[in-house]
DNA sequence: ATATTAATGTTATATTATTACACAGTGTTA
DNA sequence: TAACACTGTGTAATAATATAACATTAATAT
């Protein structure tokens, strides 16, 4: 298999998991992605949950933490740092991914009172969304 | 009755429970305060989530979304605020609320695309701390 | 080839959280 | 007073989320 630059080849469960959050228009939750991949032959919650792992760890998908779902990243600069921010619409749950060049710089410089710097980081907005006001 | 600065009164189960979570070192999670509060009555997983359910929604305690955890607040800004910040070391998971005007102040005016403004986030940086340097 | 690493398949289990229902206290209203 | 709404409690059962353990196979590197 052709292996170009830096790209990561998704394996087959990882490829049909990938497929089925990249092509939702919301976060999927890790049983409703079981459910509907059973018909591929993806059987049991640790082979979902593998791949899910795999699929963050390379930065194609994110977790959303307060809603235990997962989203497609569409942001390539993600992949490199690990430094998400997302909105969230507490009424209908369409979340957003946030890509602001002003957001992730601020973050990325921040330094707590130790002067520690974090690199990684994940940020949830909550409020409502524009259909929902 | 003023509402800006009413003194929420706990009741005895959400007493208990913030008291064990306000003395610990580390955030705490539901299944290991339900351990340590059965002594004291608390026989049910419910009894001790409609507890810290109550003591998020008033600001007394925050939950760190990516490890289920809880942990009291110091920073009397939450309160009013729901607006949080946290730093995690991912080595020996120790947890810090941070408070810096200058990072509530930069979120509480952000602004995405749409030019939506979120008063509600919760922020949580990773990295190693600096014992864990 | 062989060692090594990564991914898979399967079963069982652990952990986290909610539903449903009955009931008790408190304060307000009629 | 009685009726009512509201909040909290107690208990059992169950749902939803996630991992452990073990055997096996595929891909990669030396
Ligand atoms: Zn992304
Ligand atoms: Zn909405
Ligand atoms: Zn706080
Ligand atoms: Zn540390």
């Amino acid at each position: 298999m052709n292996k170009m630059h830096k790209e990561h080849t998704l394996t087959k469960n990882q490829q049909i998991i990938f497929d089925l959050i990249d092509k939702s228009s919301e976060p999927l939750k890790a049983y409703s992605i079981l459910y509907n991949v059973q018909k591929k032959g993806i059987k049991a919650p640790l082979q979902v949950y593998r791949a899910l792992d795999k699929l963050v760890e390379i930065g194609k998908i994110h977790k959303i933490e307060s809603r235990n779902a997962f989203i497609a990243c569409h942001n390539s600069s993600c992949q490199v740092a690990k430094a998400t921010a997302f909105s969230i619409c507490e009424i209908c749950e369409k979340v957003t991914e946030i890509s602001s060049a002003g957001l992730s710089k601020y973050l990325a410089n921040f330094k707590d009172k130790d002067g520690m710097k974090y690199s990684k980081y994940n940020l949830e907005f909550f409020g409502l969304c524009k259909k929902c006001r």
